[in-house]
DNA sequence: TATGAAAGTTTTAAATA
DNA sequence: TATTTAAAACTTTCATA
């Protein structure tokens, strides 16, 4: 599962985030190197798991998603069953973009995108409803001020 | 700039958030047309913006990021010369992959990727002496339940 | 919207260093 | 073992019906 990656599959690696729309050959070019071995490296890192989806990057606001939301929450429950539960809850919202289980004080961060407060409303209430929290504050985004999902090789 | 989407246009949209890989006449055949009406709808939304960067999603614990951290920052600073070079701060340094502007108490949000914790200190402390900010709040990450760019069209 | 054809790309296989 | 060459299958792109 582990494959050690030389400055060459860095180099691609990079080159695969910044386009992935991006023919061989240029990628080979931008590398030094030529089609077939560029080919062999993204296929070994693809089957290691280190390249993941491939994707198109949406404009949100353009789609009617207006309102984003980080959510920081706080539980007085720490038994597997309740995690369980709510680590289903959120892998089943779309909603729920990111979800992460934090060190300290507060338990859980979310990022949450929705078309409006209203729909963020639904999904606070069918959440609190599906699993008990102890204490949930909602950060609502002003202004999208970066949002990449580049590594820096 | 505005384009009018219908039923088949966020068909499109979701076949390519799914998988920017597939060939036309595959995402054709997934929502009921032919390749060159899909093709012109997916020329004319990415013209507007609608379609942005193709990417590869890349594992970053695979890849030595092995610390996320979220940031809160509250700031006394609210003239336009600070939050100018605040902002281009954020925006050149490439661990900052998220970074919101916040109603309310805390005013901004970071979503931190680095390799280590003694990378984030670095990080911090590079960001502070840019710039002045009030109150710093940093939560790691211990566990990434959840991480997509998918919106649920 | 459909057809089709030219140009370009991916993928595999064989040959070579 | 890694790279180059070669070639078949497939895809994109665009003109025309």
């Amino acid at each position: 599962m582990t494959v050690r990656l030389d400055d060459t599959d860095r180099k691609i690696l990079s080159q695969l985030q910044r386009d992935a729309g991006q023919s061989l050959d240029e990628i080979a070019r931008q590398v030094g190197s030529s089609k077939t071995p560029v080919w062999n490296r993204i296929r070994k890192m693809r089957d290691a798991g280190i390249i993941g989806q491939q994707t198109f990057l949406l404009d949100a606001e353009a789609l009617g998603f207006e309102a984003c939301f980080f959510v920081l929450i706080r539980t007085s429950e720490h038994e597997a069953d309740w995690q369980a539960a709510f680590l289903k809850a959120l892998k089943e919202r779309p909603e729920v973009q990111e979800a992460h289980r934090l060190a300290g004080d507060i338990d859980y961060i979310l990022k949450v995108r929705v078309k409006n407060a209203r729909a963020y409303d639904a999904f606070y209430q069918a959440l609190i409803s599906e699993v008990k929290v102890h204490n949930v504050t909602a950060l609502l985004s002003m202004e999208e001020i970066k949002s990449t999902t580049m590594l820096p090789l």
